[in-house]
RNA sequence: GCCGAAGUGGCGGAACUGGCAGACGCGCCGGACUCAAAAUCCGGUGGCCGAAAGGUCGUGAGGGUUCGAGUCCCUCCUUCGGCACCA
């Protein structure tokens, strides 16, 4: 017989797939049935190098997934692209001397051969790579729809800045608040940014978690990262000018009579004003400017709260007391209002500034035995709480009193109920060189202008410096940069930031529908019968950012009337990572496993078969290289037991065969098999234990080799069917073997309830809980005749010797438990 | 600090709704085949006691509920992930 050779099996059988054509699945023609379509995607690559086994277990996975929902009748599309704009590249380039074009065009052809070499149900034609002018034409056309609703906008926002080499830091070039490159102090400065408005969708963003199927971390981590609060905005005004107005936002209205002093962020816009002709003016202008060149771990890392006195005060609106008003480090500007009332009776962090500048704590709730104990104890507090020093509010439950509070400054005017959320907008311009150019140009009469559709794309110019220098290395591009204003035809210049490559994967799931669009990014009959994606799979690390920037660009386009729906992945599925000696597999560690190495010892099919056997696929797993050459031995014995089924009894895929004779067991265990892995692959995403199920049902074969060659027949085949989905080329070449033809067109085969029902079943015996034997009784055994049965147990006997039987437990077909005392 | 996930043999893991803990695989031990090796096949493999039958302990620790707990409840420990001065 020959041996198996995994290598001469993919190449034939990769050919016949590529000739055939059979993983490209057009797109449905108009009034074609669209019921059974079916999406799978698995998040796209970066093309920064070769794959590794994190890529062949996730690929796998869907590929697993494809090919079973294929053989159950569902029109699949499959499809595979590069995220290939971004750092990783260009930072590689800069490195190599490559252009980053160049090297990205490289790896995607590495990676492309790669794919194809594990034989996954890729549909070529529908490939993409976001770097290309075809794809990030529409990222722009979409960003100027954006623009053109107001959800895309421009602002100032602080950066870092280098006084000496005039240029905008990135928070690791700080070190100690100062430049990483000349040890010069860095400032604060505000820079003109672009903004995505993904706040405006925070509530639905949220709401719409719930019409999703993902796992629950993932849904708990989107949820935290939105930061839904509910509380009040209170309006406070200054002391020395009542026009000036002050509004906080609070979670605790509650404890508003609580506030002793009121705190503004140092990037609070008010700040220095309110200081200016006090003698705290330069105090407070010097604070300012040293902890703006902080980064906000260097402003946490701090031991103490630090900030600085006003020379002001505001009223609280509730009481009309005037309170002194600080500007402190630990009040965020880009929270609430980025102004506080300071509560410390109630507020940790409001304590620890109270106690640093020795500022009045006055508890304004308390136990509802009225017991307040230690000062710093008042912040712990509970729902039984009571409301004291509160005037009118005095005596109320804190829960009452918050909205009694808030229902009081809604009649005076003096505030609101109000829902804050921590999510902030998405700020997508970056200063690099490959990324998607921002399709507006900037006129000195028109201001920013788009860049109008028909002159899309704005291509990435070539050039020759690219290194990173502060200001984006398109500005370098002078011929590229001048150019003429679409409005008034006037000399304008183009916008030199590029985007965030976040966009770029924001919305590639939309494009696949329909790749080869030329007049728009997709057309929405197309996109709305393949959309949502049915199944996404992914790396758990996209928790959060991609997942919630997809979820934007989809809901904004929806409102846009460009898509019919309004969350773009139905089911996610995340997988864990892969550990290799006991770390993270990473570059950076040097414990990266290619699959190359393995593919070329071992093959594909057991390089497939592996990556899916380590362990649950949402969980982190260990790579074990013993684990693989197990797989490669459970192949090896498939390959032998049909070759061998083949020569004694000649070919043949018989449809069923029945239970008896010396096969009677193989039949019923292959039925098993059927029945397991169906359920595993199809309804748990079990992919390790369905593999099981077939590695038992190999050993079936091979220990019933004196069966009915009809019955040996049946199940040689079924194990073949059944592994398809991970080893489809040696599934493929054994099927044909057997005399069939087409493996991935046949129906993935059903198991017979029949055949699952056993007519014997054995009892595990226990007195007391503890095992003491074991019966088996036929499957229809009453009762009473199988208590009869355990008690005659011999083992039994002896434990029950001397003690009467207080309670028969029978769970039927499964166990006895004999109760004595 | 807050939120989430996970702790089971030498190792990866299985046990789906509370019902025989350790399926399947790796590794290891023994045997067959072989001049020998590889490959393959057969058998064994949680600890302790025992020649065996069998007994006993055992799913991070400690309690609890139950006839019965890896699984449910409480307290704690460890590891990993996310967020982190969000008022």
């Amino acid at each position: 017989m020959e041996r198996y050779d995994a290598h001469a099996i993919e190449a034939k059988w990769q050919k016949v797939w590529a000739d055939e054509r059979i993983h490209e699945v057009p797109n449905p023609a108009p009034g074609d049935d669209t019921s059974r379509l079916m999406y799978v995607l698995e998040m796209l690559p970066y093309p920064s190098g070769e794959l590794h086994v994190g890529h062949v277990k996730n690929y796998t996975m869907g590929d697993v997934v494809t090919l079973y929902r294929r053989r159950n009748g569902w029109r699949v599309m499959h499809p595979m692209g590069y995220d290939a704009f971004g750092l990783p590249a260009e930072n590689a380039a800069i490195k190599s001397g490559k252009h980053p074009a160049i090297a990205t065009r490289e790896n995607i052809e590495a990676i492309r051969r790669q794919m194809n070499r594990m034989g996954w149900s890729i549909d070529w034609t529908r490939e993409l790579s976001t770097s290309d002018p075809a794809y990030y034409r529409w990222t722009q056309w979409i960003f100027l729809r954006l623009l053109e609703a107001g959800l895309a906008y421009r602002r100032e926002s602080p950066v870092k800045w280098c006084p000496v080499d005039q240029t905008v830091l990135a928070n690791e070039q700080v070190i100690d608040g100062r430049c990483e490159r000349c040890g010069s102090e860095v400032e604060a400065k505000s820079l003109e940014q672009w903004f995505f408005k993904i706040t405006d969708y925070a509530q639905r963003l949220l709401d719409d978690l719930e019409q999703v199927h993902w796992p629950e971390r993932v849904v708990t981590m989107q949820r935290n990262w939105i930061g839904r609060s509910e509380g009040a905005e209170v309006v406070f005004r200054a002391a020395h000018d009542p026009s000036i107005e002050l509004p906080v936002f609070t979670t605790r209205p509650d404890t508003l009579f609580g506030a002793t002093f009121f705190v503004l962020a140092p990037e609070h816009p008010r700040a220095l004003e309110l200081a200016r002709g006090t003698e705290h003016e330069a105090a407070v202008a010097d604070y300012v400017r040293r902890t703006g060149a902080l980064s906000a771990v260097e402003r946490l890392a701090e031991k103490k709260k630090t900030g600085a006195f006003t020379g002001r005060h505001v009223v609280n609106p509730v009481n009309g007391e005037e309170i002194p008003v600080w500007v402190a480090d630990y009040v965020l500007m880009d929270y609430g209002t980025g102004a506080i009332m300071a509560v410390p009776a109630h507020d940790e962090r409001d304590f620890e500034f109270a106690r640093e500048y020795d500022l009045p704590v006055r508890p304004v709730v308390a136990p509802s035995d009225g017991e307040l104990g230690e000062e710093s104890a008042y912040i712990a507090y509970s729902d039984d709480e009571v409301l004291i020093n509160s005037g009118q509010f005095t005596g109320m439950s804190a829960t009452e009193g918050k909205r009694a509070i808030t229902e009081w400054l809604e009649r005076e005017g003096k505030g609101r109920s109000r829902v804050a959320f921590r999510l902030r907008d998405w700020l997508l311009s970056r200063q690099r060189y490959w990324g998607c150019p921002i399709p507006v140009v900037h006129c000195p009469t028109d201001g920013i202008v788009p860049v109008p559709d028909d002159q899309l794309p704005v291509e990435l110019p070539d050039i020759e410096d690219y290194a990173p220098k502060g200001r984006s290395p398109l500005a370098a591009a002078e011929d590229w940069v001048q150019t003429t204003c679409p409005r008034c035809g006037g000399p304008a210049r183009r916008e030199t930031d590029t985007m965030d490559t976040f966009v770029d994967s924001s919305w590639y799931f939309m494009r696949y529908a329909d790749p080869d669009n030329d007049r728009a990014p997709f057309d929405r009959e197309v996109v709305d019968a393949w959309l949502p994606v049915d199944q996404y799979i992914g790396g758990v690390e996209h928790a959060i950012l991609h997942l919630m920037y997809a979820r934007f660009f989809t809901k904004a386009l929806y409102d846009l009337g460009y898509v019919g729906f309004v969350e773009p992945f139905e089911n996610l599925f995340t997988q864990g990572m892969i550990y290799y000696l006991g770390a993270k597999m990473s570059k950076s560690k040097g414990n990266v496993v290619v699959p190359d190495e393995m593919v070329a010892r071992y093959g594909a099919d057991t390089t497939r078969l592996y990556s899916l056997f380590l362990g649950p696929p949402d969980q982190d797993a260990e790579w074990q290289d013993g684990g693989v050459a197990g797989q490669h031995r459970f192949l090896a014995r498939l390959w032998r037991l049909v070759n061998d089924t083949v020569e004694r009894h000649g070919p043949g895929i018989p449809e069923s065969v029945a239970a008896d004779g010396a096969g009677a067991e193989l039949v019923r265990k292959t039925h098993w098999a059927i029945d397991k892995a169906t359920k595993d692959i199809g309804e748990r995403f079990a992919f390790n234990t369905a593999q099981s199920a077939v590695h038992e049902l190999v050993a079936g074969i091979q220990d019933a080799r004196d069966a009915d060659p009809e019955q040996v027949r049946f199940a040689c085949a079924t194990a073949v069917s059944l592994i398809h989905p991970y080893a489809p080329h040696i599934a493929c070449e054994l099927w044909e073997r057997l005399g069939g033809e087409r493996l991935w067109d046949v129906p993935w085969p059903a198991a017979d309830p029949a055949m699952l029902a056993v007519d014997t079943v054995t009892y595990a015996v226990q007195v007391n809980g503890r095992l003491r034997g074991q019966i088996d009784m036929p499957a229809e055994a009453e009762q009473a005749a199988v208590l009869a049965a355990a008690r005659d147990v011999p083992n039994v006997q002896n434990h029950l010797d001397g003690r009467t039987v207080v309670k028969e437990i029978v769970v039927p077909g499964r166990l006895v438990n004999l109760v004595a005392k």
